[in-house]
DNA sequence: TTAGTGTGCAAGTGCTTACTTGCATATTAG
DNA sequence: CTAATATGCAAGTAAGCACTTGCACACTAA
């Protein structure tokens, strides 16, 4: 019994990771049953024999994804209290991720309103926990003064992860070629944000300012 | 001769109002050309009379677009000189067409992978003119000395409407209750996007500082 | 009037979809 | 060994899809 559950489960999970992939690159709407029985090596039959429908098949995927976890700059050590070091770290990871599951996050955006739950709950499995680490990361600099107190620091570090969302949707999508590299973005995307949120800034010099000077 | 042109392009404008709305509501994928036509109020077939595929219809939907313009600050009399002000002002106005067209919005970047050609279009129709206006007028700031000189401007402006957009999107989609207002959102990213462009930062002092303090 | 044009309507084609049924086979549990 | 379980395979169902055909009707141009 053991082991048949086990090979029960193995076909599950291939199939999940099978359905994962092709609702990010056809569509929540385009996805096929057949398609996705096809890339997990099975018959479809033996979807169905797994989830009750395509529908389901959706839920279940949703609840076992872990493709987006950012598991790195969880141990507090990393970060070095210089805001700019820090957030400029945390961009690039951040965009790494977005990066690398480009289509998934298309799919969700595109489809958001149509599966809410799904979207909810990806959103929340991907995002939540680094946002809250981010926020009291900046709630430390406000305790020391070196970010600004007037801030919303949920809204600012929404804003900043939205910077990094819309520059990598606006590079994948175009087919119109961008007068600026993604480096230049990023690390001005950062600049910007940490003139933006320091407090007392003219005192604060970054990094960026000495290499452009 | 006249007046039965004039009523075929009334038809074929109404299949083209209806088909922007299906494919925003529903997805590219997911619009019928059934649901286009009753929308239309008109025969399926005179749909395929007028078009000859649903990927035609897209193509001429496409460059029938004019919902997503924002025809209003063009004239160049409304920008005050004050970035705060003029940015806010943008800011908003931004918002709003992107909150007006939010389904349509979704809809192009879920599906500007499989349609790329229609997603470029969109883009460039929407907002690539207010996108050199905004350049533009920073290239100003950069003239008298209100703007850091050493920023790439349209990473910058792409930046700021990047922060815009994206708060649009998390607002809509997240059945997440957010922890702050829309106008904290926008008003801050205003804020924080001022201050990071200014030049002597320091010495800039925005109406938010005088309401906050 | 005559001829052309734009549309509606009913029906249908061929294809794809989600999902089902029945049976054969291989593996495994006890 | 025996019985249960997991899967494959072939076939099929009912529905929905994009798209077509043929005919009737209204309107308009000449």
């Amino acid at each position: 019994m053991e082991k048949t559950r086990s090979k029960r489960e193995q076909t599950r999970d291939r199939l999940l990771d099978a359905a994962l992939k092709v609702f990010a690159q056809a569509g929540i709407t385009g996805a096929t049953t057949r398609e996705i029985a096809r890339v997990a090596g099975v018959n479809e039959v033996t979807l169905f024999r797994h989830f009750q429908s395509k529908e389901q098949l959706l839920e279940a995927v949703v609840q076992h994804v872990s493709a987006l976890q950012i598991e790195a700059l969880t141990n507090q050590d990393e970060w070095t209290q210089n805001l700019f070091i820090d957030l400029k770290h945390y961009a690039w990871l951040f965009n790494n991720t977005l990066e690398a599951h480009e289509d998934l996050v298309r799919t969700f955006i595109g489809e958001a309103r149509r599966h809410p739950e799904a979207a909810r709950q990806i959103l929340q499995e991907a995002a939540q926990g680094l946002r809250e680490k981010l926020i009291v990361y900046l709630q430390q600099g406000q305790g020391n003064g070196t970010v600004r107190a007037d801030l919303d620091l949920a809204a600012a570090v929404d804003s900043f992860t939205g910077m990094l969302l819309a520059g990598m949707l606006r590079r994948s999508a175009a087919s119109i070629p961008l007068d600026y590299s993604r480096e230049t973005y990023i690390d001005q995307c950062v600049d910007l944000f940490v003139r933006g949120v320091s407090a007392s800034s003219a005192a604060f010099v970054t990094p960026l300012d000495v290499e452009k000077s």
